[in-house]
DNA sequence: GGTAGTGTGTAGTACATAGTACACATGCGA
DNA sequence: TCGCATGTGTACTATGTACTACACACTACC
């Protein structure tokens, strides 16, 4: 495994994060152990310990996937705090790569609730 | 090289589109031989030609956005044809993913001119 | 007919990504 | 006290990414 040290702090962050989560149903339920919360998303205890304390890069997006599903987190946001962006959001901008850049430039300093205002306005047919 | 034959087809469209630019331009200018191409963006002539025939996967970020320079090419539309979507745009979303993910679902059936028309009305601050 | 420029074939490199496998020490309950 | 579960250290692996270096054949020009 190479170590590349030098995003060690964002890999904290995240693995903080999980631990963090996983502790918190720990406490009540004894099915959220490393082991089994390893196994359950198919991976070696070992490596999900590596995570958790951020000596290793996040794992790939199904696991991440699989551990929002575990732990109850947005999928999203553990992404983001993991450095990636959805293959599903990617693809929807490979698409359309001219209108969704120039979208995603003009909105990239907007205050959140614009945001999901137009969103909102979106699925309500408003365009 | 490993070339995981299966996604050759995607490479020959993104090495396709660079060729044809290339050799549009090098009719007229001499300016725009593979080697010299190959030099201005610095890679070796070699390498360039493998990625204009798709035997290689498209280059580093850094390198397609130097190609859509010299080409003259729209670079997220160079980017999006080689399966990648750009940094600046992955980090626009990293920041909240939350609103970006509703956004983007929201918007991934919207005919073009939507997505432009919101863009534009972000731009003249209608939100 | 040399030489300058053209594209390409072959081989190899360094580092990143995404993990596995096994052994070990510690602690907790019955 | 013994067996089982817990988290972790160490070593190793396969595949992907992003290239370089060199040699070769062809053509075009003067």
């Amino acid at each position: 495994m190479r170590r590349t040290t030098g995003n060690r702090r964002a890999w904290a962050e995240f693995g903080g994060l999980l631990r963090e989560a996983r502790e918190l149903r720990g406490t009540e339920s004894r099915e959220f152990s490393l082991r089994r919360v390893a196994q359950r998303i198919d991976v070696e205890p070992a490596y999900l310990s590596k995570i958790e304390r951020g000596e290793v890069a996040p794992p790939s997006e199904e696991k991440i996937r699989a551990l929002a599903r575990e732990l109850d987190q947005d999928p999203d946001v553990l992404l983001a705090v993991a450095g990636k962006v959805s293959e599903e959001l990617r693809e929807i901008i490979r698409r359309r790569p001219r209108e969704f850049g120039e979208l995603l430039r003009q909105l990239r300093n907007a205050p959140d609730h614009a945001i999901l205002r137009i969103a909102r306005q979106v699925r309500d047919g408003k365009w």
